[in-house]
RNA sequence: CGCGGGGUGGAGCAGUCUGGUAGCUCGUCGGGCUCAUAACCCGAAGGUCGGAGGUUCAAAUCCUCCCUCCGCAA
């Protein structure tokens, strides 16, 4: 463990700016680790979840836990909203998935710059859902990357970067938690490099950028007559949002887990080839899909033994998906 | 007041509308068959039907309230 690690710059004064859990875990480990925090930026609280209540972001219920002073415009387009981040008067601004555009005014002003947490290799997966495109064109390898921000979608200069295996099985949901760490320890060994002026700044490589689309409700529902293996990195894709799916009778089916199976049988895509205890098995556009974990609206998810057990005669052989 | 589904022996479901002996597929336990088995055959145990009231001769089933799990939508 370097120095660094345990003498955390305390004169920097530090802006927190992100929303998600994925931020909330770089905002804990920089407090865990005594960094001078002055404030926290997060999304406005919204309407959200069962019952519609108003929800603030898991970012802001930290930060009000320790006591830290948030601030939650709806954009830095305002002359008050750039004095109100003037107010704090920080040395950088740490930003993890935070959502909202920053205008040059707000980027020139921490005499450090703003710094960014991205989960991708950049310039590969610039923009929205660099970690669930990562799985979703079966990459084998990610990480993150800490940049120098600018005025353009995740253009800035690099800092430093970490790579992490992506493992057969993850998911969104596990690979964003295995990266948590990951980041964490870059954006630390970030925040000392600029603190002692050596940070490094190394332009992005333009021509192999990418851009990471967003993920769509849309694009998750199953389409047989794609490859076995591009259905199975949908489902891994979708988990926990917005969840692969398959219609069944007049029901939106959740597929939670699934794999691939070489024997299609000749059959028709979205045909269901065999059904026991392992999953069930529908031909795809290319092999065979074995569903594994499925779940019905308002179920808990079930296996596919379950599934034989209480609902055989939905996916008998033969049967046949759109 | 966003919309909606569910809580029935260990598991997944049916039964609730049209109150009246709690069923199905598994699992478990015992026995049998077999070289063997996740296969098959025979038998057994196991449920005050989420909770509290109410209606009724009688409530899983009808009414009221509560707890809890989940899907949609955001």
């Amino acid at each position: 463990m370097p120095k660094s690690q345990n003498m955390p710059d305390r004169n920097l004064r530090i802006l927190f700016g992100g929303t998600p859990d994925f931020a909330a875990a770089h905002l804990k480990h920089l407090l865990d680790r005594g960094y001078n925090v002055v404030g926290v930026y997060t999304q406005p609280d919204r309407i959200s979840g069962r019952g519609r209540k108003l929800t603030p972001s898991p970012v802001k219920e930290l930060a009000l836990e320790r006591g830290l002073p948030v601030a939650q415009p709806e954009n830095f387009q305002t002359e008050a909203s750039i004095e109100e981040f003037a107010s704090f008067r920080p040395d950088l601004f740490v930003v993890v998935a935070y959502g909202i555009i920053l205008p040059r005014a707000v980027l020139d002003m921490p005499s450090k710059g703003c710094i960014n947490v991205h989960g991708s290799l950049l310039p590969k997966y610039r923009g929205a859902a660099p970690i669930q495109r990562s799985i979703f064109f079966g990459d084998r390898q990610t990480g993150v990357t800490i940049m120098q921000m600018n005025e353009g979608l995740d253009t800035g200069d690099i800092i430093l970067s970490k790579s992490l295996e992506i493992l057969p099985d993850d998911t969104t949901e596990s690979l964003f938690r295995r990266l948590e760490p990951v980041g964490c320890t870059a954006l630390t060994e970030a925040i000392e490099s600029i603190a002692a002026g050596t940070a490094a700044r190394v332009p992005q490589n333009e021509s192999d950028a990418t851009y990471a689309r967003k993920i769509t409700k849309e694009e998750a529902k199953i389409n047989f007559r794609e490859p076995a293996d591009m259905i199975c990195r949908r489902v891994r894709t979708y988990i926990p949002w917005p969840g692969a799916f398959i219609r069944v009778g007049s029901q939106n089916v959740k597929i939670l887990k699934a794999s691939v199976t070489e024997n299609a049988m000749g059959l028709g895509a979205g045909t269901v080839i065999s059904l026991d205890r392992n999953g069930i098995a529908v031909a795809a556009g290319y092999n065979a899909v074995l569903l594994e974990t499925l779940q019905f609206p308002g179920k808990k998810p079930a296996s596919a033994a379950d599934i034989i057990n209480g609902r055989r005669e939905l996916f008998m052989p033969g049967t046949v998906f759109e």
